[in-house]
DNA sequence: GTAGGTATAACACAATCATGTAATTGACAC
DNA sequence: GTGTCAATTACATGATTGTGTTATACCTAC
């Protein structure tokens, strides 16, 4: 029998998830929790071959999760379990050891199917998602702003997201103060934020740096 | 009716696969040929949607016949078909444009299945292959945090990404101001950044929101 | 019940950041 | 050669942020 794990907050949809695994004969569900607040006892004791992890979970974040899951037991395979993908999200889980990607609206047999998958070493995903990693193989043009940063503005902005501070940057650059202040300034307005962290996160979203 | 064009020099494979294709009402498979020599007329001619294509054939290979097609119809969905993924003719391919990377062992049935989810806008990968794709991304673990963020804490974190200052986040989560500064000191410490812009970064690139 | 973690709040101070205005230089285009 | 733009610097001012210290209340674990 092989043991499976699911961590999912939303109760039917667990149950449901537990049934329908349940009609496979060698699978057998140890353990079906609301949250990950003690996904590490939960590990040592039911010793799973496979998790579901759902990520968008109240309290410890599935995300969390599969890297205590991890770093304590590399050999439990996790299969991500969420609504839609969002990049970041996506890539951390991928880089963090997940198994797998399964958006939430995947029928039933395709679901059976991509758990089987990770249990004989492969990487399911659903489709919509491996789509988006094959981006990152291409060269994806990234949506620019609305105004082109300048080469020198986004060295600027890629030093404000290493966290440095205004006299810092000015140090690394070899301008004056005043000047990192006018880059950035500039950045502000053409990327329609208002303050450092935005545009940090702006630039980070978009890849831009 | 949906045109797909096959490449594929052994020719029991290749009558197969379009006897298989035919199968589905909705496809039409509008030629089939045992080299890619003259792939860019073809496509000119035929114009399909989906392209299956062959990696080892004599002449010109599949690899050259998918960079050809993608510089004149990027529009056009091409599936790198082979025995097995060799690491570098896989990701060229997936960096080229390739719409997914199927291997030959792959089941009638499931070959059918990743061909309807390339049309769809998936990009499917046998599961070995996906495997392979991940483990790319696995080069640099993350770690975690040394202390993990309370829930309160993640809550301010995702307000700071979203480029609030101090005082809206007070205001949004109905706590003073001198709170919100302690849940941030706490998060810096806890991150071992020290402003909110390297804080927000990490946060993004860690997937924490 | 005591210890530890979380959440809350206040006060104070220094550093940093955001935003004005104004001006100079060099490169490139028309 | 004139105009535009990127890059540079300066000065000024108010708002925001980062960091101390201190303290209360609540919950959980042992």
């Amino acid at each position: 029998m092989i043991r499976i794990v699911i961590y999912e907050d939303n109760d039917p949809l667990r149950r449901s998830m537990q049934l329908l695994l349940m009609t496979h004969s060698s699978y057998e569900v140890t353990g079906s929790f609301g949250h990950a607040g003690r996904v590490e006892e939960e590990m040592d004791l039911l010793q799973p071959e496979l998790v579901i992890m759902d990520i968008d979970m109240p309290g410890r974040s599935g995300m969390e999760a599969l890297q205590l899951i991890k770093q304590k037991h590399p050999e439990i395979l996790v299969v991500m379990h969420t609504v839609f993908g969002e990049d970041e999200k996506l890539f951390a889980s991928l880089c963090m050891g997940a198994s797998g990607y399964i958006l939430k609206k995947t029928s039933p047999d395709k679901f059976m199917q991509y758990i089987q998958e990770a249990l004989e070493g492969g990487a399911p995903f659903s489709p919509l998602i491996a789509s988006r990693v094959l981006q990152t193989f291409r060269q994806q043009p990234v949506q620019q702003p609305d105004f082109p940063v300048s080469p020198r503005e986004l060295q600027v902005l890629a030093l404000l997201v290493k966290g440095y501070s205004y006299k810092l940057i000015a140090a690394e650059l070899k301008i004056s103060l005043d000047t990192v202040r006018k880059h950035i300034g500039q950045i502000y307005s053409k990327l329609h934020v208002s303050c450092g962290t935005e545009a940090v996160a702006l630039a980070i979203r978009r890849g831009m740096v």
